[in-house]
DNA sequence: CTGTTATAAGATATATTATAACATTCGCCC
DNA sequence: GGGCGAATGTTATAATATATCTTATAACAG
């Protein structure tokens, strides 16, 4: 069942730890909106901590169902508004090919993303691909093309569920 | 209004003959229904035909709107099991970000794809983009990831609408 | 021509995703 | 504590997509 390890393969994982991997977030999420003077209230805090519960891309109206419990009158625009300021500030991103969101894992820096989606276990890598944007804005410059967009997905297998 | 000549574009455009270019890929797309033993059925190919009418991206429902006049009955179902099949047989795009649709202006090949999708006159322009599928694919076996989609999307401005 | 099989299309209903519009409340500054 | 802008509440509806069941047609063998 286990591949043996590919020599190009840097050092084996670090065993994730997802709770202090959603505290980072969080913490970060606070300090950026204080640096800039926005309001991570209560309700976009709780949203931005549900979507951190996983690596996977949350789609709204579950969003909606999980965050009752704590705002028993949330209706989609609650959510949606949640979400257009978390996107705002660059906390989350937007999967377009699910209509899903997903958290941001280095919201400090304005930057273009890979994110590579697992079809298996759902979730969503995010990866600084440097060379990738380089070449792609030599590709735009050929095509007298001025892109704005910095999100770039694509759908597979990721590490741990290709074995 | 008009910027100079950029040095490092190749040849001026040539006018887009856009009758000529329906024409062909609706040919193509004939013969390749034919060489697969597929159906390109009237509705199909009607979908087809709407969707080539020009080189933006089309909407499902629009699609619909503009298919009564020749199939009063169409509802949506019709329009997007069309879609489906000219999908499967790599004759249109679906572009994700938009939740809507584009001629393939290369339907032959199996291949990888960007799309240039301009944000102002809303025209998709796709591109082969060797270079930048092959560094992706050095990312993609960096992350150990396996890549199934074949698209990426990147909205900006068009040559012709940056000027 | 007729029966058989597979595929396509019609029809209805409903699920999912997202926004508009307007009212109300909150938090802050003075 | 009054005014202002931001945030949230509330209701309604728009836009996108699929499920399911029925009916029709194509293709082909006998």
């Amino acid at each position: 069942m286990n591949t043996p390890a590919d020599p190009m393969l840097p050092v084996p994982e670090i065993p994730h730890n997802h709770k202090q991997c959603v505290h980072d977030a969080l913490k970060m999420a606070e300090l950026l909106c204080v640096e800039r003077g926005v309001q991570l209230t209560a309700i976009r805090h709780q949203v931005l901590e549900l979507i951190w519960e996983s690596h996977k891309a949350v789609k709204a109206y579950e969003l909606l169902d999980r965050i009752r419990p704590l705002q028993a009158a949330a209706k989609p625009a609650t959510i949606y508004r949640a979400l257009d300021f978390l996107l705002a500030q660059g906390l989350v991103h937007r999967v377009e090919s699910l209509n899903a969101f997903v958290g941001c894992s280095c919201s400090g820096h304005q930057h273009e993303q890979l994110l590579l989606i697992c079809k298996q276990c759902e979730e969503v890598e995010e990866r600084m691909a440097a060379e990738v944007m380089q070449v792609l804005a030599e590709e735009f410059r050929q095509a007298g093309f001025a892109a704005h967009s910095k999100a770039i997905e694509v759908h597979g297998l990721c590490k741990k569920c290709v074995g």
